[in-house]
DNA sequence: CCCGGACTATGACAGCGGTCATAGTAGCCC
DNA sequence: GGGCTACTATGACCGCTGTCATAGTCCGGG
């Protein structure tokens, strides 16, 4: 789990996927770039010649990191489910942190939700890199949506919801160490979002 | 919109409600002791005197204090409803954040949130706060849902998947300082919660 | 050989954080 | 008044933070 176990990236990536990772546990604030550089096994030196911008770049970076990150885990849930339903993406999605949670702990939480509570008010930069995380994923949900069959009109609020009640359900179960949360959520909005799919019986 | 609103309560629950306001806003670990304190208007040293866990216990009456808070306008919401549904009840718990949103900026989230993600990992009696914040509201809307006719099995699930609607919503609303994902959320999700209402017409 | 760029290595600095220690004031009860 | 408790007032301490400055190493190219 640690960043040492990315060795072949070069260092500049292994600290700006190391900064999401502490990100995920501590927040933003209570992340230090000395500690970035330490776990990325990094020299502190590097922190100013990759990352010039100083905290705030590297952050913003990490941030971008985990949005692109998940986006593209979303499209791979997608090219491998057999007959695709939106219940069954959903499942997919909130089973990658059920997962996470019952075999590593409840440690982590989602590096774009912490870097929002921290930084929306405090660093506009930072703020807008969080929204094009959000903004990257409700796309691809939403139009995997519509491939699915839900009317356009829809998928996107549709999208919205399951990235909300996903972001929801991670920060309860984190509470609460329990996954709980993220079950409920998974099994009570799956069938109501297949009722969304126009079945062309025609 | 300050502390100094409330001046008629004294300086310690002021400086709960403070401590509330700033964790909203910035998070807890950007949070100062002597920021709560001069924003409460009271005195530096009082802090040492009614808080003295130090921060740590601060922030907890705080998450306490917000989850009380929610509690009871959950229970006022429900006292106001003429006839009470589940898409109601969401409903007005969406529009109180839509509101605050669109008169007041997009300053502040939830602070049992931002407890959360800060404090989670780093301080457990924080995030037994947070989760007993969060067990608080989901009662209380889950009682309220099997009032309506939900079925008991159903009413805590759905409680669970309200809140974390909202929570995500919230994030994403913030970042985007767009309340287009509380309209979303609140538009997609009411009818199928009203759909889980078991109609008695016999 | 040696220049120049990329990268590394440290050290220092100024600021702010929470916390402790100590002293001071106000007001009430005996 | 004496003494007690509740509360206030400051100042100091130490650790940590992000950032800057400076020097050092490494290595390919002329």
């Amino acid at each position: 789990m640690t960043a040492a176990q990315t060795p072949r990236r070069g260092p500049r990536e292994r600290m700006v996927f190391g900064a999401a990772q502490l990100i995920r546990r501590d927040g933003v604030a209570s992340t230090g770039m000395r500690e970035v550089a330490a776990y990325a096994q990094a020299p502190r030196g590097s922190l100013q010649h990759y990352f010039p911008g100083g905290k705030e770049q590297l952050v913003n970076e990490a941030v971008g990191w985990a949005g692109r990150y998940a986006g593209n885990r979303i499209d791979r849930f997608l090219a491998a489910l057999p007959t695709p339903t939106p219940s069954g993406l959903f499942g997919e999605m909130v089973r990658q942190w059920t997962e996470e949670y019952e075999t590593a702990g409840f440690a982590g939480g989602c590096p774009v939700a912490a870097a929002t509570v921290d930084c929306a008010e405090s660093t506009a930069s930072t703020r807008e890199a969080a929204a094009a995380a959000f903004g990257t994923w409700t796309a691809s949900v939403a139009r995997a949506l519509t491939d699915m069959g839900v009317p356009e009109d829809r998928a996107g609020a549709l999208a919205t919801l399951m990235i909300g009640a996903l972001e929801g359900a991670i920060l309860i179960a984190r509470a609460e160490q329990n996954v709980r949360a993220l079950t409920s959520v998974a099994r009570e909005l799956g069938p109501l979002l297949d009722a969304a799919v126009v079945k062309d019986g025609a």
